[in-house]
DNA sequence: TTCCTAAACTAACGATCGTTCGTTTATCTT
DNA sequence: AAGATAAACGAACGATCGTTAGTTTAGGAA
């Protein structure tokens, strides 16, 4: 009778979900089955529920934690006293560091959101354009005062949170880039476009 | 007996493939059955398989038709004789423009290749890392005739085709954002942060 | 009209899915 | 040592999956 072993400050549950978003981010949420991730555990599918209430339980702690974090990084900096154009390379690197350090759960946020039942898809729907929404009117008002170029503020969101997102590829050739480099990289690129 | 209507030029397996697209693009590969398929043709699932051999060519289909005719566009561009900021101004726009007129197709493509089995999956990823490798090339050589800025070619490449894959959360805002805009405003963007 | 073939049907197969059940085992408290 | 509780187990559930088999039906060719 194999126990599961959870280390220092995590919970057994914390472990479940730690190996299920290694297992979703590899084969997708409806392609990992429970056996798969009790297999992964170290234990039989069974004895997942004396831990977890449903499979989706774990997606929906995934997709909720990436939401918040990227949220409460946002409203921090949106308090602090700082050219709009830094704040929103603030926000880029935030990003970008999120996808490099916590790539499993960020790319299953991204990517598996559909799955989530209702009424948490909505939820998750609505929290994600209110995000955006947050970050288009920064963008506006960075117009507006001539600290930046004249962009469709919309526009400008879609590409530079897509753009980020699309890291996932880089991940599996860190040999090749280094993650500063490319987090550099991309800030020049993304922020460039941005300048008057 | 319902028979599948097949329009003027389109085989039934056309339709089929058709239909599919919408729904792999709406709820996924893995949760869209056979039998959702069927419904949405008006026929019972088994009859599909006297057009179809299996579900996963369906797939095999829609991924590399989207493969190929972005590699055919390519090569047609690298041929020509022009600035290459030029050149790729262009395959954005194309990218940009496949991305809204087959926007089923390529979300596909770009999300659901997962679940095509091998040796198609090996094929494809091969595909795309060689598409993208030739893209590289052509950033490196525009650095080197100095027509462009400085930058690490391969974060440009993610950088570019990842900000137009993530239009798809767009196609449903396009009330607020027409296409043309979209497109310009994005191409501005991204050529604007490649030049020197 | 008769026949052929394409394409539909109903029924069922074996596999696998998420999950529940009742039971047993291990660990901690007293 | 005894008892309580947390957490594991094997077995099975109903549902659904992709797919196959065998049969029926419809439309065009002879």
């Amino acid at each position: 009778m194999a126990k599961i072993r959870s280390k220092k400050h995590s919970t057994k549950k914390d472990v479940i979900i730690e190996k299920a978003s290694k297992l979703f981010r590899e084969k997708g949420f409806g392609a990992t089955s429970m056996r798969d991730l009790a297999e992964n555990v170290g234990v039989e599918a069974a004895s997942l529920y004396n831990h977890i209430q449903s499979k989706s339980e774990i997606l929906q702690a995934i997709c909720f934690k990436v939401a918040n974090d990227f949220l409460d990084h946002l409203e921090a900096v949106q308090v602090s006293t700082q050219p709009i154009l830094k704040k929103l390379e603030l926000i880029i690197r935030f990003h970008i560091r999120m996808m490099m350090e916590q790539n499993e759960f960020v790319y299953i946020s991204d990517h598996e959101w559909r799955h989530l039942p209702e009424p948490y898809l909505s939820n998750f729907l609505n929290q994600r354009r209110n995000y955006r929404r947050s970050l288009s009117d920064l963008i506006a008002r960075g117009i507006e005062r001539g600290e930046m170029k004249s962009i469709e503020p919309y526009v400008a969101v879609l590409t530079m949170l897509s753009a980020i997102s699309g890291i996932e590829s880089w991940h599996r050739s860190r040999k090749t880039i280094p993650a500063d480099v490319l987090e550099n990289n991309m800030v020049e690129y993304l922020i460039e476009g941005l300048k008057k």
